[in-house]
DNA sequence: TATTGTTATACTCTATAACTATA
DNA sequence: TATAGTTATAGAGTATAACAATA
């Protein structure tokens, strides 16, 4: 868990005209410095993404897909978007999770190209364990003080609400 | 940026032996809640790790290894751990920075079956440019105010305390 | 003409298993 | 015998380009 200090320094060495000046560069160090935190912890947590997927023999990209997926029914070009990826990939995958009859392609009756994919109810199910699964609260999280808590769940709500 | 009302009542909705009980019941809501909205705001962040790592002509994965170089010389093995894979996949992933010349292998002294991972001069300063890069904050950090910040900074920082 | 999804191709990441060279 | 790294192989994720069906 180092590498944070490290951040700070490389953060501070940094030529002068990529940091703020005058009244901004406290706001921007505090936001940098929050954010490296953030970052590293995340890092951190994110390690383990491929290993809770596995533990539903889905690969990561998989499981984000049915987590999307949980939402409604998605047009394929949709899902690109929300993966950030090419529609050509998307294929595949959904190839893949079809094999597996954790999702169905049904044509679009609006527009006879799109694919719509739904969850089957093999899919929901699994979709169900996956979400409660990732709802676990790693422990950093969970050995937090109750006013700790409180206040990341203020800042974060507050974070989401403007959009 | 739904999704999270959704999580929470699934939540709700697990099985009562799949919750806390009693005294321990706020404690567990709370960091469910927390996690759960930071587990949002983070995967939609990590969405654009791979369009960042590529502005540096770097996989996600590659960057990952630069970033843990700077800490110092690495034999092959540890890095393998760092990055939770096996080492035989260590060994393309060094081909291919190695032929970039952006990292280098060097035997070690002590036990020649080790071999060290150093970053390059090159490599050095792309991981230089790539860390500042990281730490430049995203919307919905920058966009905090300035108390926000300083919580979550003393929040984060007691979490990283006790290891 | 433009768009949705597929196919063909190529490269990276990943794991398992068998191998080598050291220890 | 055990460990560090490599090689061979296979499968999944990714992108680009060319294509078919539909709008």
């Amino acid at each position: 868990m180092n590498g944070l200090g490290e951040s700070h320094s490389e953060q501070a060495g940094r030529p002068p005209e990529a940091r703020a000046q005058g009244a901004e560069e406290a706001e921007v160090g505090l936001a940098q410095q929050a954010w490296t935190l953030l970052f590293e912890l995340l890092h951190t947590h994110m390690r383990n993404f491929p290993a809770l997927a596995a533990e539903f023999d889905l690969s990561p990209v998989q499981a984000h897909v049915l987590r999307q997926l949980g939402e409604g029914a998605l047009a394929m070009s949709t899902l690109a978007t929300y993966l950030s990826c090419d529609a050509s990939n998307v294929t595949g995958l959904v190839d893949r999770l079809e094999a597996r009859k954790l999702v169905e392609r049904r044509s679009s009756e609006q527009d006879r190209r799109v694919k719509m994919l739904v969850l089957t109810e093999a899919g929901a199910e699994l979709r169900g364990r996956l979400m409660a699964r990732m709802a676990l609260p790693p422990p950093f999280i969970a050995s937090m003080p109750e006013e700790d808590l409180l206040a990341l769940g203020d800042i974060m709500r507050r974070a989401l609400k403007p959009q």
